[in-house]
DNA sequence: ACTTGATTCAAACATGCGTTTGAAACGGTG
DNA sequence: CACCGTTTCAAACGCATGTTTGAATCAAGT
């Protein structure tokens, strides 16, 4: 029996009532909130409205069925949030904080479902078979990407690993609030985090943080650093 | 039946073949590794060389288990790698330097087995019971060590949100690195990630750079920014 | 030696899981 | 309508899990 594999290619019926997107999406849902294990096949096609051997009948097994899950979450958001673009001559200043906010507002974004996010996140922290897909397709381009503005901003007076190091500075300030958004919330007082951490003001922060480690905005103290004087004064030897 | 609640407060037997620590240390190694769901009672008892009925002797069921076994891997890290002490008058700089290298290496410390830090991660990433206590005993204090040497270092010149938003910042480079480290080394090249990836380097990097952002170190580039002229000339005048 | 309570053990239990099954319903095609 | 491949369904299977049980073993106390 199972002549299941005639739908693998087919571009969909309606494209939206089929059981298949039905089943990935619910899918989705679950695995993202609940994890691999915990998630049950039994809950998943009660939620998408399907008897309980579809996605068996589809996907072979529950493991498939995961994969694929990822992989159309993966989809879905490149589709709902794609990279900015810039016209020629953007000065390297306004692109890194259009970068940011975008990649903010694609974590931290509360006009679209997170659990699309919330599953890529399971695949970073606890890499599975998905994990490599996803990381080529998806994270490596904006990386590069966010790199190469890097080296704008830096005009060639940073190595190439060194540019790397910082862009995972950068990507390390906004995967914090992604990735341990409820412990930051337990140690920032709660009007605090309405009022500063909102995708506008942290992708702000973020880029005059960065910024101005490079040299390329003012200091967050206001004071300029003063280069020591040559073994001389008591101020500065590290 | 059901005799088992009086260990509860004893300082245990010999401290080292007590089951109960035989118990908690094989939960937290399984716990760690495979998640709450995955980690069976059965793996964990023989791993322990316990009965498989000793858990629910000891512990009740599975899931005080758990709560018990984050606990108690968080006072053994506690008890393993103490906060840095520093004598008075110890430059602001070099107590930042020694916290971000304490916290790397805490985090990535290779000398140790990492199962603790790994379990809880899994906290930090999707909150349960445990979750508040290992905040207040653990992750707050630290991180008010933390803003107040950021404090120190901007000299009155940022509001308590300003430092704790920067605290994060700090945080969050280093937080990267352990938890989505699979995807860092996926991202850069493995000869870069032997050679400037070491804890020691990476404590150097976010200390250098979070000490140019607040001005208070050379910006990475080498290049100080130059505040623009009030919209006059292109080039810069102090 | 006997008693008593705490601990260990092998075996079983009940449940929920992923998966399979075989038949029923569907939808075109001759 | 009869045919046939595809899809849906209710029910069941086999299995691993968390948990319970009741007897066996141990360690003192008297």
């Amino acid at each position: 029996m199972a002549t299941a594999d005639a739908h693998k290619q087919l571009p969909a019926a309606s494209e939206a009532d089929d059981p298949r997107v039905r089943i990935l999406s619910a899918a989705g849902q679950e695995f993202a909130e609940k994890g691999y294990e915990a998630a049950t096949v039994r809950d998943i096609c009660t939620a998408a409205g399907v008897n309980g051997a579809a996605v068996n009948y589809y996907f072979g097994d529950k493991q498939r069925l995961y994969i694929e899950s990822v992989k159309h979450a993966h989809r879905e958001r490149v589709r709902q949030v794609p990279p900015p673009d810039w016209l020629p001559g953007t000065p390297p200043e306004t692109k890194l904080r259009d970068f940011v906010g975008n990649m903010i507002e694609r974590m931290l974004g509360f006009d679209q479902p997170p659990w699309q996010v919330r599953l890529m996140l399971r695949e970073i922290l606890h890499p599975t078979e998905a994990c490599r897909e996803l990381v080529e397709d998806y994270i490596r381009p904006h990386f590069t990407m966010l790199v190469a503005i890097l080296d704008e901003l830096a005009a060639g007076s940073l190595s190439a690993a060194e540019l790397r190091r910082v862009g995972l500075s950068v990507v390390g300030q906004c995967f914090l609030y992604r990735a341990a958004g409820d412990v930051v919330g337990m140690l920032i007082p709660a009007a605090e985090i309405d009022r500063l951490h909102t995708p506008e003001q942290l992708a702000d922060h973020v880029t005059a943080f960065s910024l101005a480690a490079l040299g390329r905005a003012a200091p967050l103290t206001g004071h300029q650093f003063r280069i020591p004087a040559r073994r001389n004064s008591p101020s500065g030897q590290a």
